[in-house]
DNA sequence: CTGAAAGCGCTAACAT
DNA sequence: ATGTTAGCGCTTTCAG
């Protein structure tokens, strides 16, 4: 019987209408005789109708999806955020595509790719790696960013990143650090650099000063912040608290150091970023800067859905807050206690 | 000039042939003689043609893209599995969609909703709450399980759960524990169940008992974890040993008993499950069974494509090993150190 | 308020 | 090897 699914003929034929009259009875009830309309909606749940939605797409020049990039999907930071697009996405009757940026050889070849393969009416990219103009393409849908992000004025939602590092430097230095040293995200990296700069920032103004051994290279990752650790173990004269620009690396650092006897706080305060779920559950629980991922997540889609809405490449830009979260990964320096 | 993007009517013109040769060429390059090919992949530059999916899909019937039903985005267990899939689903030139099983009331309603929609070419489903029968749907595209699963034979790929749990407590029986507690899943779900049994059958083969006040009630998050040690905590007769069903739920115990002052895992040992990344980063290191993510991803959206591209509901399912990961988070108990 | 009809851009028979 | 043609299922003028 319904071996097929039915099409809009089908219900058409049922209701005793045109195709014209079925179509509108979906998208626009209100145009619609009462009367009609109860035949139409009858026949559809007679008939089990269900819209086609590439037909429907392809008439109105659309796709009905939307497509985060993001630069690596293994990556659990970014689940929360795709939680936070899906709810408002869903309900706004599009689809949300994920993809990886950094798969495969050339990620600006790949931006391209997607940009200009008509596969979504809008794009959120989450990667700060790509070189400015890598957006200038004739036909692109809109975009946001959401990132921080080298090249001009686009629309975006970003984390105030540099004011974050700000904070843990600061509250470092309030409880007496004078000795204070940074794990970096990866190079070339926005993120990695507008933490820097506010790490570097926060230590001018409290009248201190960045000392390059102090400053250990990483990616993100807990494994880098392992390393980082190592390397920190090896130093002669040691910071004697650490801003890591990831809880990950945090985390990767503070089981390191643990491992090798050293006690945080005791031994040494450490701060992370992001507040991963994870982090109030270590031992000790560890302080860090919160990013509002669901918001991130929530906003960044909202913001999109607009322009797709209004048609325009352009929109506004939004800075969302972060976030001093205090916990006890940070006690006052050995000498400070006396 | 190129405001609006090319067609193939423009490609066409552009190299004197039919819009039939152009989709030959894109689609099937030996078919055409060598001359024309040139001539079409050259127009293909200068107009800078790009396939319209929606189109093509239309007219191929197919959707082009693939959706992972997860019971919660929000949870980061499912990145990795994700970026396997989509690692297979990109080459096979199939985007893949993401949704929640969870949000929202009546997710049997949402399923069917997905598996109606047309808006998929083939599912993966990642919930195993759904009652069996949730997918006797008429003209429903190809489904592959990706868990435990109530219901009939269907295609699925999932983890020899109830061996996990039995790895688990026969580690903690071999090195001499005799009193084992359970932390498990949310009740009702598949996983929780296939665990609890898997718990249980280690015990009764090591001739140990399962005492009900040593079982704990969790939902495999970190919070409840901590919750359960709070129980654990206000016992007078207490298990040695734990094993817990997430490595999340061994997270928030070993936390919130560390906080307490109990010793991990001298006062107690810790088991957990799934071997996310962050448990070998913690103090101590926690012992857990590991649950290959990047593979089930991969295998899943291959044995999807193969149904997609056999144009069958059904197929074969398979089972991919757990392993047991051994670390610093069990230790004989005290008793039998003597 | 409703119907007829013209495509959206593409692909797959069927011819040639 | 290539062209002609007929739609895929839907939405939207334009008439009535």
């Amino acid at each position: 019987m319904d071996r097929k699914t039915a099409t809009i003929q089908d219900v058409a034929r049922v209701a005793g209408v045109s195709t014209a009259t079925v179509s509108r009875t979906l998208s626009k009830p209100s145009v619609v005789a009462e009367s009609t309309r109860e035949a139409v909606l009858s026949a559809v749940a007679e008939t089990g109708y269900r819209i086609n939605s590439t037909a429907s797409n392809l008439r109105r020049q659309r796709t009905g999806s939307v497509i985060a990039l993001i630069p690596n999907l293994a990556n659990p930071f970014f689940s929360q955020i795709l939680a936070g697009m899906s709810s408002v996405l869903a309900p706004a009757q599009l689809g949300l595509l994920v993809a990886d940026t950094q798969t495969g050889t050339d990620p600006e070849a790949r931006l391209a790719d997607f940009l200009q393969s008509g596969q979504a009416d809008g794009l959120v990219l989450f990667d700060g790696t790509m070189s400015p103009g890598a957006l200038d393409l004739p036909g692109r849908p809109p975009v946001l960013m959401a990132c921080e992000w080298m090249g001009g004025d686009l629309p975006s939602i970003r984390v105030d990143n540099a004011r974050g590092a700000e904070m843990a430097v600061a509250h470092l230095a309030d409880v007496g650090h004078r000795a204070i040293g940074h794990v970096t995200g990866p190079p070339g990296n926005v993120l990695t650099e507008t933490r820097l700069s506010g790490f570097q920032r926060g230590l001018t103004r409290h009248g201190l000063q960045a000392r390059a051994d102090w400053v250990f290279g990483g990616d993100f990752s807990m494994d880098s912040g392992a390393a980082a650790a190592r390397r920190w173990l090896a130093l002669d004269d040691r910071p004697t608290a650490l801003f890591c620009a990831s809880d990950e690396m945090a985390i990767g650092f503070m089981g390191a150091v643990q491992h090798a006897g050293i006690r945080v706080p005791e031994d040494l305060s450490i701060v992370g970023f992001d507040n991963i779920d994870v982090v109030a559950h270590l031992t000790p629980a560890l302080t860090t800067i919160r990013q509002p991922r669901t918001v991130i997540g929530v906003r960044a889609a909202e913001l999109l859905v607009d322009m797709i809405d209004a048609g325009s490449l352009t929109g506004p830009s939004e800075v969302v807050e972060v976030e001093f979260i205090p916990r006890k990964s940070v006690a006052p320096p050995r000498a400070a206690r006396g």
